[in-house]
DNA sequence: GTCTATATGAAGATAGAC
DNA sequence: GTCTATCTTCATATAGAC
């Protein structure tokens, strides 16, 4: 029944954000009273802790896993794009949850959240500054290119469809690629935007 | 008074999201009572809509001008993303509540609200078509490519403080280097996953 | 473990005076 | 345009029976 209520809060928070869902749709979801729900979870706010820290940990377990068992830099990398996406497509509602609704958290609930989440933003930094260090990546700004990468895999999440067009190991290859060679078609430095003005 | 209790809105609804924001703390805040914002707006739910409504038409109306004057493809990217990254960092509370309070719409609100967001999507795909035929960008997915563009860019207005480290428009080099060449410190293709699993 | 019944508070919204 | 007073509804949470 914990399971059952807990799979209801996903769907119902997903849908209607934290607030919007009532403890009684949780609980009628999941075949019982509102009442019931408190011999489980102590109150509202404890459901939606499990559901993100259960997943954040298992994001941060995961990365910690490839940084042990892998050293090159693009290797790396490629694995932890696709540790993300495979987790946030498999797991929609439940990242959309933790993208949305961090500020529905109070005190050390809150605190305790933010800090998986800086723990998995340093493990990506420490990727990217070895693979600097490397000098397999430009140098660039760690902060800035670790959040621009967590924000686009992240909003995987928001439009993917399982039923879709592309596939999960598709989406991965996109989104690689996308972040390791950027958009342009010819080589870096043989078009830059000085160079097109002349066109 | 209308700008003040829509102030005050922008504010709380960043701050605790929209559901969680009480009327009486937006008039307290705006100066008035509870009641004196029906003078103003029909219902709550107005009041976000003019919010998002407002910014959205912004940024779509910037955008629709920058395709307009400008038609090298690498200049349209580039003034795309200066524009998006300026938007969102000027208005961040604004934008915030626009990336994040969507579901709390209902019925027509929702609808109109997703249709500006839908149009800034489409133009954006078409710069990125036409980039492609023209040959400047590397063949890819054009949807995929701009929700990853788009939810870089705008996750900006979650981190940025006018006051950090970064001006806006060091945040828009970043982010136009990163989209346009990546993170690789080598030429496309003379670095590929292949290659560096031999060293 | 789940129920019924209920406490308690707060929300959005309206009526009508000034 | 803003106020006070209030309607109505619904929320989370608790008490205690079964």
């Amino acid at each position: 029944m914990r399971d059952n209520i807990r799979a209801a809060a996903v769907q119902l928070f997903a849908e209607y954000g934290y607030h919007a869902a009532p403890l009684r749709d949780i609980a009628r979801m999941a075949g019982i009273q509102a009442a019931s729900i408190y011999y489980h979870y102590a109150n509202k706010e404890a459901l939606l802790v499990e559901i993100m820290e259960t997943h954040m940990r298992h994001l941060n377990a995961n990365l910690e896993r490839i940084l042990r068992e892998q050293h090159d830099p693009l290797k790396r990398l490629y694995e932890a794009i696709a540790n993300h996406i495979r987790l946030h497509t498999s797991y929609k509602s439940e990242f959309f949850i933790i993208d949305t609704e961090i500020r529905a958290l109070e005190g050390e609930n809150r605190r305790y959240i933010l800090s998986l989440r800086d723990h998995y933003e340093s493990l990506l930094q420490e990727l990217l500054q070895d693979g600097m260090e490397q000098g397999t990546f430009r140098l660039s700004d760690i902060k800035v290119t670790s959040y621009a990468i967590i924000a686009m895999c992240t909003e995987v999440s928001t439009w993917f469809r399982p039923s879709g067009r592309l596939s999960v190991q598709q989406v991965i290859d996109m989104y690689s690629q996308m972040i390791t060679q950027g958009l342009l078609s010819l080589s870096p430095g043989a078009q830059s935007l000085e160079e097109s003005e002349r066109t």
